[in-house]
DNA sequence: CTCTTTCCTTATCATTTGATAACAAAAGGG
DNA sequence: CCCTTTTGTTATCAAATGATAAGGAAAGAG
């Protein structure tokens, strides 16, 4: 297999991942949401509860930056902090009932976008599509590599 | 085939392949080039010559942003602008010697990475790696959908 | 030859974001 | 009981980014 063409092929790959995810989750009624927030907010809405310094480690954003923006979701009612029973440090942030209805709002969206867009795969396609989701995850995208 | 769970799959996913990218272009000696540059010059890398209003599409900037982070490369020697001879209003993008160079090394960089990645994986693998990309490529990830 | 549209520019402003220093409190290890 | 590490905070600053107004010059349409 030619190297020089799969790794492009990669390259063109994940460029148009990042396209359709834009295309998904464009104009979405983020309020006063910042798009940082934003990133913040989904991180927590599929993984929580979570700790801010996973959120930090995650978003790849300093534990200062994190904890500044997190005291603004606070402020504005989208997540709630909550002090680990067995470690003291440690914060436990999940959404709050606002929070999760706007999260629930959102995704509906996406969701239905989505919907919009493989409306016309066949149920053969779909079964496809998800063995070969299967295989990246598996081989090339593990995010479990190499994890230092 | 159960909507929700694949639609959360597909959002899983998605969220691997960024965070992939991430690992494979991070710690990139990136100079005076801050983020937004760097993407306008990987989008020139690919696609060049390209004109203005085609970066402005493609990296969801305004024109008048576009431009002046233009200058900025323009000003660094890392890409060239020259009038298109068929329409003047025009200009053809494209990176100068220096920027090419500087892309260059960076794209062989982040091939050497993803060898590393992909070095334990066996031909076989390979193939299908391949061939599921065609598949999302075709299916899922068709760029040119909805094209307003 | 006008009028409109396309393509691009310059200027300006507020906001967001990233980076750093300095600090504090809990946990863990000897 | 120290000492170090982990976890998080506050404050501050500069830079990057996004948004908007205003305009100019070429192309295209009538």
């Amino acid at each position: 297999m030619d190297q020089e063409a799969f790794f492009r092929k990669l390259v063109d790959f994940t460029a148009a991942v990042h396209q359709v995810k834009h295309e998904l989750t464009k104009d979405l009624p983020l309020g006063s949401v910042t798009p940082v927030q934003y990133g913040i907010l989904e991180y927590i809405a599929v993984h929580q509860p979570v700790t801010l310094s996973e959120i930090s480690d995650c978003q790849h954003m300093s534990m200062p930056n994190t904890s500044r923006e997190l005291k603004k979701l606070t402020e504005k009612n989208l997540c709630e902090k909550s002090i680990a029973a067995e470690d003291q440090r440690k914060q436990y942030i999940r959404l709050s009932p606002e929070g999760q209805r706007m999260m629930d709002d959102i995704f509906r969206r996406i969701h239905s976008r989505f919907e919009e867009r493989i409306r016309t795969v066949p149920e053969e396609g779909l079964k496809a599509i998800d063995r070969a989701m299967d295989v990246l995850r598996a081989q090339l995208f593990d995010t479990s590599y190499a994890k230092k």
